[in-house]
DNA sequence: CCCACTTTCTGTCAGTTTGACAAGAAGCTA
DNA sequence: TAGCTTCTTGTCAAACTGACAGAAAGTGGG
């Protein structure tokens, strides 16, 4: 036993970088540049830099160098996918972790290696879309996460912008939950939570009917009481 | 680039194994025998064994090695502990899991090398005792998950054995999130939701007063409506 | 056997929250 | 100005919650 050593794994970071586009909850996935599943879709990503790289800091990067996302979007650990035979290029450990991105103003920005493009999180959990490795599982398990929170947590605000109105931040749980809800109980609710979400000053924001009051995100993050996804 | 190659870390597997003894949170832990940290406490775990062994199952090697529990407790992956410097013996990236174990008749079962024993979680998480590591932080987060988990899960099952009271698995609650709870309502709550428990047969459980009825655990994961913590 | 005691279990009741829906308010377009 | 859209404020019955009374069913002591 004494002359036994511990065997060394390569380490992987993985994005779930999820956005509101429409109405539908979208995925960012990119065009894998090389071999293995060179030209197959996957998810944003890549190998810690050298050994002294902390892995929130390899997320980071890789948050900023494929996807282009500079600035400060929610980013979270998901989970660890580690099984062998999951890479053909040894023993991968991939920590993924769970990007939030607001809303944009239309494409992706310039990505450095390969292109990258927001597809439904539909049609990758249905199986219409092929991906990389086991990266529909993970997909599936972020999207499965970002629900959860939408009910106990402010994560829904990590979907808007600096300010919002109440119906866009609607819009977002009737994108991520996949249901329809009513304006006016909505309102309500939302309301009620305390510290979820706060006036930001006096200005409104015009659009086809009334305009609407503006809103940021306020200082609570645990919800209450929580947005309950009721049996429809 | 071509000649970059990415660096290879050192794959660990600790455990968070809590369970209720009286009434209150306990957390196994382990004195190392071996450096680093030798002869303090810490969780059980170690390393991968070789390049093709899977996570999940390391994870129950060491929960069947280190703590003797070779039945089969609620097991779940926790997260990823990987900071840099956190081991001396070099980049040691540790998976943390979260186990359940039922109330045990009393000591742990006999463990491999080092002797092992139950602790209260308040004692670690207050300070009082001492972790090796960054084990206090991978408690506290293990809880956090335990409690939270507690109110929309039926993980409080795990905690007890097959069958069980309403008035212990009301202990669990309390027990974990350090609270008391009236066992008139709790007695309804944990009722109404539909497929949390159901009745085990006819026999009761004698004990200082009234019998009580026997429950086991339901097919239900997920509670509806859940268990909700007051702002007591 | 009767009484005190403990714990389990069944109700009751007022206050709050929920889901469904009506209707007013405030903009834009024709 | 009329018509349309969307935002916002209410209303109301049903369900749920928290606090608490009290019956049910055992144990142990005299």
């Amino acid at each position: 036993m004494s002359d036994w050593e511990a065997p060394r794994v390569l380490l992987a970071v993985d994005l779930v970088i999820l956005t509101v586009r429409g109405s539908t909850l979208q995925v960012l996935l990119v065009e894998r540049g090389v071999e293995p599943f060179e030209g197959a879709l996957a998810l944003p990503g890549g190998f810690l830099r050298d050994l002294d790289e902390d892995i929130p800091a390899a997320a980071r990067r890789e948050l900023e160098e494929e996807a282009g996302l500079a600035d400060e979007p929610h980013l979270e650990p998901l989970g660890v996918y580690g099984e062998p035979g999951r890479d053909p290029r040894g023993r991968v450990i991939s920590v993924a972790h769970l990007a939030i991105a607001p809303r944009l103003p239309e494409p992706v920005a310039g990505t450095d290696a390969a292109e990258a493009w927001w597809k439904p999180v539909d049609d990758v959990l249905s199986g219409r879309l092929e991906l990389a490795f086991d990266h529909r599982r993970i997909v599936a398990d972020g999207v499965e996460r970002a629900r959860a929170k939408l009910e106990h947590s402010a994560l829904a605000t990590a979907f808007c912008g600096e300010t919002f109105t109440i119906s866009e931040l609607q819009q977002v749980y009737e994108a991520v939950w996949g249901v329809q809800l009513d304006p006016r109980n909505f309102y309500r609710k939302v309301q009620r939570a305390q510290g979820f979400i706060v006036p930001a000053g006096p200005s409104l924001r015009p659009g086809n009917g009334r305009p609407a009051r503006l809103f940021r995100a306020g200082p609570v993050h645990t919800l209450n009481p929580p947005m309950v996804r009721s049996a429809h």
